[in-house]
DNA sequence: CGTCTATTTGAATGTACTCAAAAGCGGTGG
DNA sequence: CCACCGCTTTTGAGTACATTCAAATAGACG
């Protein structure tokens, strides 16, 4: 049951069982239905989640209306507003699912217990964190030297099948294009 | 002498003059000539400056020869690849000085040390990363819904004053322009 | 089935880029 | 200290990439 939790914990730090037990046994688990919202501008970010099954996106909602997607997240990744988790400090971002999701989730509180008997979990999710600064890093390099459509390619290889599963708005939210243009584009060049 | 590094530190936690004291001792300093690098792409940061007087950049240089620039680090700035740093792993960005550039900085062991001794500096430097992430996550909200102009005028307030020290086609990689869209759009808007 | 949202299509437009050449500026050596 | 060389900035013309607006079509959901 916890399989990909487990095997995601391992690609950064190797766990006893006892203390893979005690990381498992500090989980909690929900299924949250598609379109509903985690966090929202102003709120706290209390938990961090890991998705199971599913996608999510966190967007920042601006005052315009328009809605810029900053990340996807679909199985095994870690969903969650980082700044305002680890500050406990006011989110300005949207986390929303995009298709009915299941996540493992860990609240702020619990995570903090676990960094005390288990501290190699500070080490993991400081990784985390870490490997989060450095995609973004690299998405500013990549929206500052690719095109539209190498970006879409980009997209694809990060993300294999999600082009399937999510609407193409929220595609061209991501790589920072209009949802018409991404249409022209895959017509123009069979993507 | 380390006035201006100690009002960054109380930014974000107060010190008693003992752990200032300590803080300063640990410090190193050393004067960085124009054009001159502190980190290559495959070498590991082992130092995070703070810049004093004076300016550098941190870009990723592509294999084209092309260079981005991620950050610019004028006076009371942090300049560190961050990345590298923490993890003490090889950087894939240049850091260099844009100008003469006055320094201090703290090794990665003096830190390690200095976090043992006064824990509130670990406070201190995950907030400042911490905002190194939020700065990224804007700017990459900012590439995608922001025009070439709106881009400049802020970096024109993130950075007041750097747009005379520095020269255009740093500033224009910064932003993702051309150097010569920035000369044209500056004589057009009078900017 | 009907409504609402997402996608496609087309035309016109705008923003930013490329290429090329000229002008300006700064550092270096004679 | 001046002259020269190399790099940066400017200028102009032509082009490409991506947007906007609008209307038609297709899909999703209650």
């Amino acid at each position: 049951m916890f399989r990909t939790i487990l095997s995601n914990f391992s690609l950064h730090v190797s766990l006893s069982s006892q203390e893979k037990e005690i990381a498992v046994q500090a989980l909690q688990s929900k299924l949250i239905p598609k379109r509903s919202f985690l966090v929202r501008p102003g709120e706290i970010q209390r938990e961090i989640y890991f998705v199971v099954s599913g996608s999510m996106r966190m967007f920042y909602p601006e005052e315009s209306g328009q809605e810029y997607n900053i990340c996807l997240y679909p199985e095994n990744w870690w969903a969650c507003d980082v700044v305002s988790f680890f500050n406990q400090k006011p989110s300005l971002n949207t986390i929303q699912a995009l298709e009915d999701t299941q996540v493992y989730y860990y609240t702020f509180s619990a995570l903090e217990a676990l960094f005390i008997t288990v501290p190699k979990f500070e080490r993991f999710f400081r990784i985390l964190s870490q490997n989060g600064f450095e995609m973004y890093q690299k998405r500013i390099i990549s929206d500052h030297s690719k095109t539209a459509e190498e970006r879409y390619l980009d997209f694809r290889k990060l993300y294999p099948g999600l082009e399937q599963r999510i609407s193409q708005k929220h595609i061209a939210s991501f790589i920072g294009i209009t949802p018409v243009f991404l249409s022209m584009m895959r017509k123009a060049k069979n993507l």
